[in-house]
RNA sequence: GGGCGGUUAGCUCAGCGGUAGAGCACUGGUCUUACACGCCGGGGGUCAGAGGUUCAAAUCCUCUACCGCCCACCA
């Protein structure tokens, strides 16, 4: 073995290993199943950070599971990610100065498709390289044959229950990507701008009503003027007539419920074409709705010829001229006010009136309401229960049209004589209400969150009734980020409820966002991204991954820092170390354990073993990856490195077969128990232990064995590592140097004299002590060559190399008195020696009187 | 306008009713034959503030202040 391990000479040896071996396949014939399915990357590029998380700790999952003897379906796949990759590869186009609409619909998916290609390759490469343990046998695209299958035929019983219909409303609409938007792929911005005060002149009078606007150019489209019904300064206005400016259109002054008193002048113009709230107002007077825009965001003609082509900024300059010039702008204020924009190209969003498809929501998210509410599904942290609820109680119908090429077609035909709108899974041959065969076929894509709700049981085979569907489905857990809980968990919830009858997964893990070592977001702009494949590349997937665990807190947001990492690839490194140290230490024996032969540290690391075994899985069962990876990291360095590893030294002196066996069987648990963190060096190192074949992949998990668990020893243990860790203050306060050894005379205080006594050689060994005298009476020497503690005296008897006066007894002795004055205080509070459990005050009692004690030697020892 | 997180050592964070913890940073010693990605020592916190509950509160309750996020049709 190397003196220093070396991630990248084998972490991708080792996975093309587990990969021809076929660990990773999920068999649905097996008795005990765990599934799981990954949340697939978009292809708009490669993976980045904020995926390692939420990839690496199903793994976890998983690979505990496997070693559990389930047989894990975790399956793979890529999301087509509609918008986001047109957009991409668009700008791929245009960087070669080929525009999307030059080369048509067809030529440009073919572009779609070989980038997807490029894509998927990376990604892949990306998951392998992380150690993810995906079943490759089932991988899966939104856009396969299968997979679109499952989305028509969703989208057809929809539609014909009535659950999805197509309707002219108005929508979120980006003028730059020319397509209707969800609202939840509206981004709200607060933003500064002003408010706009505008004379429109009464019909036939000499007055004005006042509006307020922050948009100005809207209204060429308006078609009333609204205050509310019980405002006194509008009563008589009621009935009448204003004039629209520049158009010189006649509107109506209506009292609408809306409208609010105290805003601006209490009076507000109506486009019911450009606007939700005027859009509802219209509905309930009649208004007529002129639609002033075209899908770009340029005013249409319907706006005047004078402005028909503007942008709409310039149409609002140009309003603002128009009426500064008829002396109809009142003022202008400085206003803030939030903004609408598009999630995926940061353009200021347009409502926009037009036909679109929607699917009924409330029906569904009556069952993703109740199956959440009875915890059939669990979100964890389940804080998130209350934003999931409250999203779900007050669900809008869902925009599922989109007007972009990349996507799932909406499986829809119009009947171009007689208007019947028709959806079948293919094509039909002709209308079925009139038996024309002139059919035309619907533009619009999917909202590509629709296949993605569908993903837990489409990509097992439904519609079919597959194997793989009867024995994977509902899955045991997604792992996913709190960003897309309505975009995403939440629909598949009320899809798989809808299609499937029941949950598509029990749990769901809800990871925080990853940012830098200050906390802040990583964005390209703050220049704080941590590569995720420079990272492994430098320290190891495995430093990454355990980095990640480390610090994965249920629901709260991860702090990355490059230092981090770095400190977990020193603990690889440990790892290697002392398993190069046991490896080296054996020669060959055959291996066995006499239990009379094993000795104290033997025993005391079997039982510490036991309770980290305990911990680690206690930690697993609920999500605690930090708590699991905290303790299998104190474990390993602090008690089986630091500890174990220099007592056993001692008994490899005698060449003791029972503690050799028992320090290469607990090095076994150790690495088994570190697999699913830390994989690829766990196998590395596993491979090369004797009596091991096969793969520690599917190796067993460790789990406690209770047994051996010895409080008695631990106890006994912990008193000679106090003796060792006094001697070494003594050296350490007196510059003693490390390899020097001095002698020691020690004084026991309790009646357990024998556990020093028997464990003589290791105390030594591990204080660099050369004799180790027990007296009854302690020799003297200077001051800072002695040490109290409550079982045992000591005296470095050997002279330090330099005089170093302690300062710090002074300090010590304040330090005890102000325990003991706490403690006295608590006992000495009538109601505590009434209420407090027995347990607490025996323990503060014992406590109080091993102060004492200290304090009394210490003061002696002046 | 509602709601949700957070405020603990210089930094990033655990702990969430019984004597303040980790990693990093800092500091003294050291290449003691597994490891200098190491070993052995050390310093450092009135747990945001104010009330309350309790024998006991960083931990439970109330309020306040800041930081972050989500939702919402005051144009």
């Amino acid at each position: 073995m190397e003196k220093e391990y070396n991630s990248s000479l084998v972490e991708e040896r080792i996975y093309s290993f587990w990969e021809s071996q076929g660990f990773f396949t999920g068999n649905p014939s097996h008795p005990e199943r765990f599934s799981m399915v990954l949340p697939p990357p978009n292809i708009t590029g490669p993976l980045h950070m904020g995926h390692a998380l939420p990839y690496t700790l199903p793994d976890i999952v998983a690979r505990r599971m496997r070693m559990m003897g389930k047989s894990v379906m975790w399956l793979p796949g890529i999301d087509h990610a509609g918008i986001a990759t047109q957009m991409v590869v668009e700008r791929e186009l245009l960087s070669k100065g080929i525009k999307r609409e030059e080369i048509g619909r067809e030529r440009f998916i073919e572009e779609v498709l070989k980038w997807k290609e490029q894509c998927r390759e990376t990604i892949l490469k990306q998951l392998k390289r992380l150690g993810c343990s995906l079943d490759w046998t089932r991988e899966r695209f939104t856009m396969d044959e299968g997979l679109s299958r499952a989305v028509r035929k969703v989208f057809v019983t929809l539609f014909k229950e009535g659950l999805i219909y197509r309707g002219f409303y108005l929508v979120n609409w980006c003028p730059r990507c020319g397509t209707a938007l969800s609202d939840l792929e509206v981004i709200h911005k607060e933003t500064n701008g002003y408010l706009y005060y505008i004379k429109y002149p009464i019909k036939n009078e000499e007055s004005f009503i006042v509006v307020a606007t922050t948009r100005p150019e809207t209204m060429l489209g308006d078609t009333a003027v609204a205050v509310h019904p019980q405002d006194e300064r509008y009563r008589n206005f009621l009935g009448k007539f204003a004039i629209l400016p520049i158009v010189n259109r006649e509107i109506p002054i209506i009292a609408d419920e809306v409208v609010e008193k105290e805003f601006g002048t209490g009076a507000v113009k109506v486009t019911p074409a450009d606007d939700p709230t005027d859009f509802k107002i219209a509905e309930r007077h009649n208004l007529p709705f002129i639609n002033i825009f075209d899908t770009k965001g340029r005013l249409n003609s319907n706006a005047g010829n004078e402005f028909a082509g503007l942008d709409r900024y310039e149409g609002r300059e140009r309003v603002i001229e128009k009426l500064k010039g008829l002396g109809l702008l009142e003022r202008v204020e400085n206003y803030s006010y939030s903004l609408g924009h598009c999630q995926r190209c940061g353009t200021t969003v347009e409502p926009y009136l037009s036909w679109q498809w929607f699917v009924k929501m409330k029906p569904l998210a009556e069952e993703g309401i109740r199956v959440v509410k009875e915890k059939r599904v669990e979100l964890i942290p389940s804080f998130w229960e209350k934003t999931y609820m409250e999203w779900m109680e007050n669900i809008h119908d869902w925009c599922i049209s989109r007007q972009i090429w990349w996507g799932h077609k909406i499986p829809v035909w119009y009947c171009l004589k007689c208007n019947e709108v028709i959806s079948e899974m293919e094509k039909p041959e002709k209308c079925p209400k009139c038996g024309s065969e002139e059919l035309k076929e619907e533009k619009d894509v999917l909202d590509t969150w629709f296949s993605s709700a569908l993903w837990p049981f489409s990509t097992l085979g439904w519609p079919e009734e597959t194997e793989d569907l009867k024995a994977f489905y509902p899955t045991d857990l997604m792992v996913t980020g709190f960003d897309i809980i309505f975009f995403w968990v939440a629909r598949m919830i009320m899809m798989g409820m809808k299609f499937m009858g029941d949950i598509p997964f029990r749990k769901v893990f809800i990871n925080g966002l990853i940012r830098d070592e200050h906390g802040q977001k990583m964005s390209k702009s703050r220049g704080n991204v941590i590569d995720f494949m420079e990272m492994i590349e430098k320290y190891g997937a495995d430093a990454l991954r355990f980095t990640l665990a480390s610090l994965a807190v249920p629901g709260m947001d991860v702090s990355l820092s490059e230092k981090r990492i770095a400190g977990y690839k020193a603990f690889a490194n440990k790892v290697w170390n002392a398993s190069r140290f046991v490896l080296l230490n054996y020669r060959g024996e055959s291996l066995s354990i006499k239990e009379d032969e094993l000795s104290i540290p033997d025993r005391w690391i079997r039982s510490r073993l036991q309770k980290a075994i305990r911990e680690v899985n206690e930690a697993l069962d609920e999500f605690k990856f930090y708590e699991a990876s905290e303790k299998i990291y104190h474990f390993i360095w602090d008690e089986f490195c630091d500890w174990y590893i220099e007592f056993v030294k001692e008994d490899l002196k005698r060449r003791n077969i029972s503690s050799l066996s028992n320090l290469l069987f607990t090095l076994d648990k150790i690495l088994r128990l570190l697999h699913p963190f830390m994989p690829f060096i766990t196998e590395e190192i596993w491979q090369k232990l004797p009596h091991v074949s096969g793969s520690i992949t599917v190796a067993p998990y460790p789990l406690p064995e209770l047994e051996l668990i010895d409080d008695e020893i631990e106890k006994k243990v912990e008193k000679m590592m106090e003796l060792v860790k006094a001697i070494r203050k003594l050296r350490a306060e007196n510059l003693f140097p490390p390899s020097s050894f001095v002698d020691v005379s020690v004084r026991i205080l309790n009646e357990d004299k024998a556990i020093f006594l028997e464990n003589v050689p290791y105390i030594k060994n591990l204080s660099r002590v050369k004799e180790l005298n027990f007296v009854d009476e302690l020799p003297s020497v200077e001051e800072g060559l002695r040490l109290i503690s409550t079982d045992f005296e000591i005296a470095v008897t050997t002279p330090p190399p330099k005089k170093e006066i302690s300062e710090k007894r002074r300090k010590e002795m304040e330090k005890i008195e102000k325990e003991i004055n706490s403690i006295i205080q608590k006992i000495s509070n009538p109601g505590f020696m009434e209420k407090a459990p027995e347990e607490v005050r025996e323990k503060l009692k014992n406590r109080l009187n091993e102060l004492q004690i200290l304090k009394e030697k210490l003061s002696e020892g002046k």
